[in-house]
DNA sequence: CGGGACGCCTGTGAGC
DNA sequence: TGCTCACAGGCGTCCC
């Protein structure tokens, strides 16, 4: 569901509010992917940082309480998983069946809906140790780091025997990319997702970095993409998904050539694609 | 170690 | 109308 798109819209629509922020309290409703870990008492009297983003993870500092010291800092590591959206608002009203963490804070309550269950609030003491840090490393690049670079990411492809799409998804060269944007982008690529990462050529897998970029990119522009679940912080939902070229448009033509648009099964996921648009 | 399948959980829409 | 089934934007874990 959320992709990097989403979540980064999340981010920017619930940093500024947080930011400075001192906690109330929270409250949790049915079990998310993983345990808070921590008791939720102990989040009080906390003050919010800076929110930050790494992949589709949420990261949201919180300092020491009252009279402790620093190292009684910490934060809360945030997965919107398939169907989750933070709203943060004065008054959020009473928690429905889906929403399954407040933090209540003295700007308002960043509350977590989430009817799946698949996302998480994480207690972590900081981006560095565990739990956090288990989640993170491993994490491809951030698909707007200028490290990254055509040629960097045409040598991370190099080795991956696997279909081009598979790689994307895993988030283990670049993240972000869900199955919406990998979709979208391969199609803008010109790329058949098929093809074998390692056989991309340099000037292919430039064109990919690219339309991996212009793609979440042009996503962030319009605020994200809502199938279903998806809201920003302030309840909007984002426009994307009336711009997806090939993405849910089985049999349909396809924008550029009119071919049927085509459906298949990689890794378990629904690929779309376009048999004349896109080369191996 | 890379790669693929599984399962987590609930809602929705299609088909009968 | 009501049931069953397939499917859904992610990802950690397990097994080969």
């Amino acid at each position: 569901m959320p992709e990097l798109p989403e979540v980064e819209v999340t981010r920017r629509t619930i940093a500024a509010g947080l930011r400075g922020s001192r906690v109330f309290g929270a409250r949790l409703g049915k079990p998310l992917r993983w345990a808070l870990g921590c008791d939720p008492a102990a989040l009080a009297g906390r003050t919010v940082g800076e929110v930050s983003r790494r992949a589709k993870y949420l990261w949201l500092p919180l300092g020491p309480r009252e009279g402790r010291t620093a190292d009684d800092a910490g934060g809360l590591l945030m997965h919107l998983g398939m169907s989750g959206s933070l709203g943060f608002s004065a008054d959020p009203g009473p928690a429905g069946n889906h929403d399954h963490f407040d933090l209540v804070t003295t700007a308002g309550t960043l509350r977590l809906r989430d009817p799946r269950r698949f996302g998480a609030v994480i207690w972590s003491a900081s981006l560095d140790e565990a739990p956090a840090s288990r989640l993170l490393t491993g994490l491809g690049a951030e698909p707007f780091d200028p490290a990254l670079t055509p040629l960097s990411f045409h040598a991370a492809l190099k080795p991956r025997r696997t279909a081009i799409k598979s790689v994307l998804l895993s988030g283990d060269v670049i993240v972000g990319a869900g199955n919406i944007y990998a979709c979208e982008a391969l199609f803008r690529a010109g790329i058949d997702p098929r093809a074998r990462a390692a056989t991309l050529s340099r000037p292919r897998a430039e064109r990919l970095l690219s339309s991996v970029r212009s793609t979440l990119s042009r996503a962030l522009d319009v605020g994200g993409s809502t199938l279903r679940d998806f809201r920003d912080a302030h309840g909007m939902g984002g426009e994307f998904q009336h711009e997806a070229a090939v993405y849910g448009r089985e049999d349909q033509p396809c924008v550029q050539c009119g071919a049927p648009v085509r459906r298949i099964v990689q890794g378990q996921r629904a690929t779309y694609f376009c048999r004349v648009c896109q080369r191996r």
